[in-house]
Order: structure tokens, then sequence, then C-alpha cells
DNA sequence: TTGTAGGCGTTATCAT
DNA sequence: ATGATAACGCCTACAA
């Protein structure tokens, strides 16, 4: 049975008939219960030694029955810190994001910040607004992840006054505070590989043009390739765009070359996952036939089938320094500008050694 | 006499070069470039008619050029309103949350409100200490997913005077805004399918006990059983916590009966997910061997090794539902107060015809 | 059409 | 140890 019947006892919002004080006490109200001044009780709710004990004890009882609750508006207005901190994603729906926003969730709440998160939708003009809704929310300091507008809001920001950390900025600049991941590295950790199980032909799926950690990651893939001096095949470099269904036409393309890939690297989790589907749409084996391997390491790496061999991302992590390194700049004090953090190839089974080809010229 | 030492000595901002810069301009600033009093560009900058339209234009302009911002926490002192809304989540890291989550802040935003996200942990203490904060911020609303606090919240809200909803709520009570979805009807719609396919030993791998929507779900699959006169065997009857992991022992149980289930239906495609892995190292085949069933139809439910047959939850749908249905109570307006969603069955790959078993007594 | 005079709920700065 | 009083930046009467 479907009840969509409202309530017609107004039990839960009793806020519509008349116009009956309906307002949270405030710090007056409390004064005046415990017959002091409220600057009194102001001092007692945050143990100033200024007060005496007692009172102190009574004040805050008073406080705590009533259900006072000092208003973070008014606090703001006077001491200009709002202890708010504007966090700006492309999407919280992808999975990399999502973690990186638990990680800044839990550091801000930790030290006492409340995040006001937006979502940008990967649009520059939207991310601007998004921004400036921020400066009349007055918060304290601003986190974004992924930015596509990265350096540009240099001028923004200097204009806020609000210190700025970006995480896995894809478009650097030099004075912009960020966090990330070792890109470059990682790849070419995972490249390396698959050199060493004997893949010659390696392709490489990437994400759009111009996104800083795409081309970070080709030029770890070509850096791997290049030691070997096996030749990167422009044809075997296709473009994605970091989620599954691109990657799976990426592949589709791949795959239908005269002499297809025996491995590739991905640019991330999400275009492996779209990769391995069209590999298993074409009736080949994950690794017998083709190893794949992707970027992130997101929890659904362990359960593909097989689990995917990729490279570590510490996403909780990596918010979590970006919110610390944050709180530090809004204390005023100086801090690293470039954090640059390790990255670790997790081996599992989507990569395998290669099989005979006729390509293959056995060489080590 | 009230000498309020105002005029010229009016120090709001002393404009000297020697200390400007600390602050971001306020109204008055503006006021004083435009020779206007602050009320007129209050006004102008509201578009109010009540200005000349030269002179707001002019204003207008000083506002923009100085970059000036209007501060939504000193009108939100006056207005008592701030245009904001507290959002509680258990993960955000979980991507059916996340999915809501991206929907409600949709809608808040195309709405003009701002949200403050916060992560309990699944911790009841940390979801209270939440709302208090929440409660602080004079948010105008909350919204809380999957809350475990539930129906114990009339209470604090209603001394907060503040409107609620909850998504999927798991411990509903009569008089709580909530969204959700019909999920006795979409596991049943999953349990018949499979029985529709020939199994007679259907596993169900629900949540942790107390969960609202594992209870629901679990009546759904006993409906569709006990409708064909098939037996509910509690050695089918497994639990995990809805996470993939936990899942994968709960399939391993299931695995080591004599006699074995030929189907599975999970809690949610988290578990599913768990629950396939777990299949895939005992050497099964899905869906020859065995059928599994999820509930969410996340988007990973697509590229899993075979596709997942599930229950489709409009989770962005009910996250901008949600947030509607809560703006309708900020602004006094009455509102429905169960919102049910219809579950959609989504069959895909991951279910197939039963294999003749010994135990197999065909019955349509 | 514009300006003047509060006041929102705090904290900060003085007194006492 | 406590109390007046003044900001903070904005909005909203009401006055001009």
């Amino acid at each position: 049975m479907f009840d969509k019947h409202k309530g017609n006892l107004d039990g839960a919002a009793p806020q519509d008939d008349s116009k009956r004080i309906l307002r949270q006490p405030s710090i007056k109200d409390i004064a005046r219960l415990a017959r002091v001044s409220h600057p009194t009780v102001s001092r007692a709710l945050q143990n100033s030694p200024l007060v005496n004990a007692k009172t102190a004890e009574r004040i805050r009882k008073i406080a705590k029955e009533s259900g006072y609750r000092a208003s973070a508006v008014a606090r703001g207005l006077v001491t200009r810190r709002t202890r708010t901190i504007g966090l700006v994603v492309t999407t919280v729906s992808d999975p990399f994001t999502s973690e990186v926003v638990t990680g800044i969730e839990q550091t801000a709440n930790d030290h006492g910040y409340c995040v006001f998160l937006a979502d940008s939708n990967a649009d520059p003009d939207r991310e601007k607004k998004i921004v400036q809704s921020f400066a009349e929310q007055r918060v304290d300091g601003i986190i974004v992840t992924s930015s596509r507008v990265g350096a540009l809001y240099l001028p923004l920001l200097s204009e806020m006054m609000v210190p700025i950390v970006l995480v896995n900025d894809q478009h650097p600049g030099a004075f912009v505070h960020s966090v990330m991941i070792c890109n470059r590295e990682g790849t070419r950790a995972v490249a390396e590989h698959l050199v060493g199980l004997g893949h010659r032909r390696i392709a490489y799926i990437g994400d759009q043009f111009g996104y800083q950690s795409d081309t970070e990651r080709f030029a770890g893939y070509r850096e791997a390739l290049d030691a070997e001096k096996i030749p990167v095949h422009p044809e075997l470099v296709v473009r994605g765009n970091g989620k599954p269904e691109a990657a799976m036409r990426a592949m589709d393309q791949l795959l239908a070359l005269s002499d297809p890939p025996t491995a590739v690297c991905c640019y991330n989790d999400m275009t492996a996952l779209g990769a391995m589907r069209s590999i298993r749409i074409h009736g080949l084996r994950i690794p017998e036939d083709i190893s794949i391997a992707g970027f992130d390491d997101l929890f659904v790496a362990s359960y593909t089938d097989p689990p995917l061999t990729t490279v570590r991302q510490p996403m909780r992590r990596m918010g979590q320094l970006a919110t610390e390194n944050l709180i530090k700049l809004m204390s005023g004090q100086k801090s690293v500008v470039k954090i640059k953090i390790k990255a670790e190839l997790i081996v599992r089974e989507s990569t395998a050694m290669a099989r005979k080809s006729k390509h293959q010229i056995a060489k080590r």
C-alpha cells in the first residue's frame, strides 16, 4: 500500500499556524535566564577562565537545557572567520572524486570546519560561479579537485584573498598550491611491468586532450617503451574520456586493428572497466589474450574479473593532505606549494605474460 | 546627544593606501564610491525598481569593478535565512550515496542554495553531532541519506525548527518526510524473475540486521517464493553488510552448502560484486552455474562480467525529489510526507535458466 | 527616488 | 569576575 498521505497532525513541522515565537534562543535569552549579561554567557560557553566557575556551570546548564546553539552566522560576522571550507568538484558521483571528498570532509570536520560542497559538472563557467558563491559565503578556504581552470584561479583568488588548494590540478601553474600524484612514474611503472611480461604491442587509452594528468601518464607510458626501444605506434594510442562508455569504443578501435595490442595501459580504472567490457564482447580473454591495466585503484579494481592491475592513488590521503595544507594556509602559515604523492603499482590478475605472436621478436 | 561619530570619521574604510586590502569591500565601500547611501546600493544590487535606473546601473558597474560580493553571513543574520542546506550522509564514497548527493547538490544549486556536506561514517553519535553543527550554521533545511537515526530526529528537529527530509530512511517513523524506493516490490520482481527462470534454490544475501531496506527487500524475496510455494530455507539466507568484502564471505558460506543455491538475490550491487568474486574464485560460472542479481543499478552493474541483473533505483532523481520537497517545506508549504519511488527490474546477463538439478522438480 | 536609523546575534573592548 | 557598549555587514522600515 502506497501511502502518499500527509500527516494531518502537523507533527513534524508546525511552522504555519499563528506567528508564534519560532526562533532559536539567542545568547541574550540565556543571559536573561541566568541573570547575567550576555558577554558573560559568551565567556562561559567558551570556557573562558574569566568567569566564575560556579556561574559558568550554571550558565552552561541553562544553555543546554534550552537547546541553545550559538549562531555561527553571527559569530562569523564579527570574527570574520566562518570556519568553513568550500569544496568544488567536477562530479561527486565519480568514484575517484568521492574518495577524495571523503578524505577532505573528515579532515575538515576533525579540525572543526564545515564544508560546502559544489559540483561543477566539469563546466568551467559553473566552476567560476561556484567560487563566487563561496566568496559570498565568506569561506575561509577553498579546495578544488581536478580543476580545469587551475592556474586561472589566481586572479580571482587574490581578489578574494582566500587560500586555495587544488587536488590533481589539470592546468598547473607555478604558484598554485596543489596535491597531486606522480602520474608519469605511475604509468611508467605499469608500462614497464607490461614490457617485463614480454609485451611489445602495448596500447594506451587516454583521456581527452588537454588534461595534465593524461599528458603525464602518457609521458610515463612513452618513457617505458622508449627505454626498451619499443616504438610508440600512433595507432595504439587512442582516447576516451575517463569513463567506461567511451573506453569501450576506444577499445573497439584497438581490436579492429590488423595487429591488435597484447596489452593496454588505461588512463584510469573507469577506462579499464570499459575496455575490459569491450574485450569480453569480442570474445577475448583477459589476461590470456590481452593484458589490461588501470590507474587509481578504485575499490572496484579488486572486484573486476579478473581483478585489475593498476596504480594505487591514495585518494583519501590526498584529500586529507590538501585539507591540512589548506588549514595551515588559512591560519597564515606558509606551506608547501606542490605536494607530490608517490604512486604504487598494484599487480593483480589482469596482466600476464604475452603470448607468442608472429610479430614477436624475442629479445631478452 | 547621540554622537555616534559618524560623518567623515566613519572609519568603516580608511581608504589610505597603507592599510587597505585586508578586507573585501563592503556595501558601504561601494556606497562611498558611488556617492550614494548604502541602502541604495543594496536596492540597486537587488534590482529593486525603487532606485533610479541610471544610478542603479552605475552602482552595479562600480560593484562589479571592485569585485564586491555581498556577504551571505551578514545577510543571513538579518534575514534569518541562510539559503543553505545541510546534507548528512553515511559515506560519500559509497556509489549509491554519491549519486544521490549529485542529485541533491544540483537541485539545491539550481534553486540558489548552498549545501553543507557531512559524513557520519554511519555512526549515530556523529550523526547527531553533525545535525547540531548544522543547527549552529543555521541551515534552512536538512537532508539525511540512509539515516540510522531516522524517526529519532523528531525531537531534535522540532527543537531546531528546521525541516528535514530523509532519503532511504532506515528507521521510519510516521511523520518524517522521506523519499524511498519500493524495496519490497523491487526484490520481489527479482525473485520472481529468478523463479521464472526455473530456479528453486534461491539464496538471499542481506545487509546487517535492523535496516529497514534490508527487511523490506527480504520481505519481497519471501513473497515471491511464497507465491510459488517454494520454501524459504534458512540456510539460504545469509548476511553481509552491503559491501563486497563481507558479501564474499557470505557467498563462500552459501557455496559450502551440500546443496548450494542456483541463484542469489543480493541486497545491493556492492553485495553482488563480492558474491560474484567469490563464485569466480570457486571456479564456477555466472550465469551458467549460478545466477546472481543485485539492487541499485550502480554504473558498475553495466560493467561487471557478465553485466548484472539488478533493480534500478533512480538515485539522482531521488536526490532531486528530496531536495525539491525540502525546498517546499522550507518555504512553509505543506508537502507529501512519504514519497515512494517505483523500482524497475533491469535484466542483464548475470541471470539465466536454472540448470537441471537433482533437486529440481519441474513445476511451472 | 533616496537617506537615516535601527537591529539581526555574536565577540571584543573597554570599564567597573 | 562581570557588565555596558560598540562593532561586524547587511536589510528594512520609515522619513525626507
